[in-house]
DNA sequence: TGAGAATATTCCAGTCAAGGAATCAACCGG
DNA sequence: CCGGTTGATTCCTTGACTGGAATATTCTCA
């Protein structure tokens, strides 16, 4: 997770992820499209391949670049986790006013139980 | 995206991450768990305070910081786009499954259309 | 107001990563 | 086997980030 955070940090790494996403590209082109000149490429390159983001495939006297699918799986898994964050938030939220109320009034039933119609 | 990629590609700050979804914790806690010096907490929770990670709720004269949810859903969404990548990578697997078919003998109706079972 | 606790900031030194330029290496076709 | 294309590596310099140590700041409470 880390390497994939460090290898992720940089932004032409980022766009290098977001132009390998649409389709495998062979170094220059990679290069000619970011702007950036070819070793630069290389070695942003070799940073995500050494990450395990991107794979090589030679093909005559090219290497084509492509996306690997399991980083992205464990970036998802580790997601995973955080997903019920919101609702942690919205459940903080609920007891802050239920305080406020008590405190006003007197204790009443759930304002709204069924708020979040469930992520996903 | 980028800015909570570089937050997040540091051992300590990733730490404080995972500690923080347990629980919103003042700085001295932080680094007490980490086995890290106080100014360190302090400035880790900083930066991760600037990538809008964190959010600061005083509380006497301390200071309780708590994970913010926006970055995390950001990061959602952003990896949804490559959540196909594994559909993608056997589509393509596929092709050159059903080429190599075709080349030795004649062709046939596809092998198996419901491989995978939708995600989620 | 003054002491003490909790946290933030500053200064410094060491490390690491990134871009630039030049060069090297691999591989194709003729 | 040679020339040309494509990509990788090396060396160098510079800027950014990290941890350490010392110090400043903020806030509470007596």
């Amino acid at each position: 997770m880390l390497e994939t955070f460090k290898a992720l940090a940089e932004p032409s790494r980022l766009q290098i992820v977001d132009l390998l996403f649409r389709e495998p590209l062979p170094v220059g082109a990679v290069a000619e499209r970011l702007g950036i000149r070819q070793p630069q490429a290389s070695k942003h390159l070799r940073a995500l391949s050494e990450a395990g983001l991107v794979e090589v495939r030679p093909e005559a006297q090219r290497r084509i670049y492509a996306l690997r699918a399991q980083p992205f799986q464990e970036l998802d898994r580790w997601l995973e986790r955080y997903r019920t964050l919101l609702d942690q938030q919205f459940e903080r939220l609920d007891a802050v006013l239920e305080d406020m109320q008590t405190a006003r009034k007197s204790a009443k039933g759930k304002a709204n139980p069924g708020r979040r119609p469930a992520q996903r």
